[in-house]
DNA sequence: ATAGCGTCCGTACCATGGTACGGAGTCAAG
DNA sequence: CTTGACTCCGTACCATGGTACGGACGCTAT
């Protein structure tokens, strides 16, 4: 898993080439090595390349995916502390919105199936 | 509640006023009769806007929205139950998502916490 | 040694969902 | 009847997170 070039690295972490030049210049992934002239990846790169993705799926912007990499191996605790819950709390506020959300869906689905006639009470699914 | 202007259509559905003419622009509110030059909004349209940020929330991008809204008092059943399947699928996922990395982010908080030195396995905290 | 694919780089472009600008017109209060 | 707040409009700009382009160069197999 060794000495990976981009498109080895990219599609193993599973994002494009481009992606990761892109995350490159946003300084979120260091320049690697090169033999000649062709980068050469390993595989702290793909773990970081990995972090990367869940942590934009925990809802981090890039920026502060910069910042968590930062801090890593830095003494922070505080700053990663403050981070992290922060991200928690509104990680909570979305959840029960997605939750709320769902209920509303599922009210409508069913409101929907309940006969074939007429049109499904698509603006009061979403009424509170 | 009647005969709003467009700052308060926007100040009672808690969205911008460029806001609202971008949603006329783009189709998912009507243009309102005007009084001279004077936009007026009534009940419908709030309700109307309410249900956009509510969609929203529910992770419809506008264009799915505008389609909603199209089909509101149409009779399309098969097309609403679709639209609303399909996003109840990806709300599930998305909800089963941010609950793992808000399990993540828990590990991390405690991680971080219990102890003063050293630094808080970040990129761990985020491996599967 | 040449084909064919991968890589290099800078720069431009894209989609989404707004937000800002600026000059002109409108309306209610003082 | 002026002042100040609000509205009108088109057009331009913004942030985020990429994606595409195109010409030059590098590796590898035939």
């Amino acid at each position: 898993m060794e000495n990976l070039t981009i498109a080895g690295l990219a599609k193993a972490s599973g994002v494009g080439v481009e992606t990761v030049r892109y995350y490159q210049r946003r300084g979120l992934l260091a320049e690697p090595p090169r033999a000649g002239a062709i980068r050469r990846y390993g595989e702290g790169d793909l773990r970081r390349l990995r972090f990367i993705r869940r942590a934009q799926g925990a809802g981090f912007t890039l920026e502060e995916i910069g910042e968590l990499l930062a801090l890593d191996s830095g003494h922070d605790r505080a700053r990663v502390r403050a981070l992290a819950g922060e991200r928690l709390a509104a990680l909570d506020a979305r959840i029960a919105e997605l939750e709320s959300a769902r209920t509303a869906l599922t009210r409508l689905s069913k409101a929907c199936a309940a006969g074939t006639k007429g049109p499904c009470p698509i603006l009061e699914a979403f009424e509170r």
